[in-house]
DNA sequence: ATATAACGTGTATTTTTTACACTAAGTAAT
DNA sequence: ATTACTTAGTGTAAAAAATACACGTTATAT
């Protein structure tokens, strides 16, 4: 059909109607905790560019996908991680962000439970490998990532106080110091032990447990689960910390 | 460089790297108030697809500017509103949301103070008029947008109970009862008169005027201004309504 | 037995939210 | 000038929520 009559270095010849020539990627920023430290997921690149950096799980968007489902099969890809809500929360879309051409990024987050119940094992070879990394020392990421998960921190900051995620980041039964401990980790600041437990409770969202934490040197904390049948009826109240 | 060989119309025959076929695209949603109803400005479209169709102000983004650029740009070129503050709010993606390829929509929005001061004019032809429309009484939107204007509502909904964004659609000097309609207008329910009232001035962001109306049918009442520089100083602080 | 370290609880004060109804002032009509 | 009309403008009491604050309890480790 198309004849090439000159020597250069030709990826994909193809009709093109003007501005169609971006590509939209996903970035996705998975929170976890581990029982002690805040942790983003990241991965070991095994493409350029940033081969071998450290960067947010992220690739690009296929042309018969929409960006959430593109955001689902990505992070699948990516960390082994499936059937996970995330969130959009921003599209960064600076002329030279992206290196190799003009790519707009839709970013996404989620909570997510440690454990290891959820190996990670990257299912291409676009990551060498996935890793939960503590917050509070981060590598050097690639792209604009660190400025991406900067606007996610500031996201879960907002959300958080009127919406409670913090469960999704805990086990399924946890401690209510466990819980007091995420909040003042994303939050960043030390609240009161008996407010909080009062303000908490309060939700009606937790219920109590017969059972005590096993394993533990002193005093074992009672434990709770979270009732997401009354979260649910719960939606839209404004919730504060 | 290269020939074509065939007979099919193709618009432009570029080098393409695989991935990079998509479009992006701004749509602005401008909310503005004109002393008794919630508007929306639309413009009337004058290129395919839906021509002559109503719409947000919206378009491609192009390869050399970011996409808040892009925003800024578009709506100068559509409305001829300039030196807008928009915020960007969400990313639309799905695969079949625009007739003509694939195309990720990046929409922003803004509060607008109305009036003569600011014509309407758009200075290129992919629009015939803009023009503010009542959002009680709207007509059909091309594409999503209807959709996309859904999402903005909800999210000023949810803004304005935090930030005093009602401000930005009065006029400089404004009366209390026009503060009121605006949160009732978006909030979509009655609030009680003396704890409005109350509730706004705790802020101390108002300066009472020695003015009052004029030409108005029955007495008049008392002229506010918003203080910016109070208000700054007020960041963060949560209000709810 | 004792030391340790985290668990778990209550109250008083202040602040914020809510519910609620009438008088005052200016305009328009007669 | 009187009257009718319409919107402006105001206060208080009760309930709910937020805050500040300290010590006895309990399981573990030595």
């Amino acid at each position: 059909m198309f004849q090439i009559t000159n020597s250069l270095t030709i990826k994909v010849l193809k009709e093109v109607t003007p501005g169609f020539d971006f590509a939209v990627s996903i970035d996705c920023v998975l929170f976890g905790f581990d029982g002690s430290e805040l942790k983003i997921l990241l991965i070991e690149r095994n493409e350029e560019p940033f081969k071998d950096w450290w960067a947010l799980p992220g690739n690009l968007v296929n042309e018969d996908e929409s960006v959430d489902q593109s955001a689902q099969r990505i992070l699948k890809e990516l960390t082994g991680l499936g059937d996970i809500y995330m969130e959009q929360y921003y599209a960064f879309g600076d002329v030279n962000r992206h290196p190799q051409g003009r790519v707009i990024s839709v970013a996404y987050y989620a909570m997510l439970r440690l454990g290891g119940d959820k190996p990670l094992k990257p299912l291409s070879n676009y990551a060498k490998k996935a890793q939960w990394v503590n917050v509070a020392s981060l590598p050097k990421l690639g792209f604009d990532h660190q400025h991406i998960l900067n606007k996610g921190l500031e996201k879960i900051k907002r959300r958080i106080k009127h919406l409670p995620l913090a469960f999704e980041l805990l086990p399924e039964k946890f401690t209510l110091t466990q819980v007091q401990s995420v909040y003042e980790l994303i939050l960043g600041k030390k609240l009161d032990k008996r407010n909080f437990r009062k303000k908490i409770l309060s939700f009606k969202v937790l219920k109590e447990l017969e059972e005590k934490q096993r394993g533990v040197s002193f005093r074992a904390a009672t434990l709770y689960k979270f009732d997401k049948r009354k979260y649910n009826k719960l939606f839209g109240k404004e919730i504060s910390f």
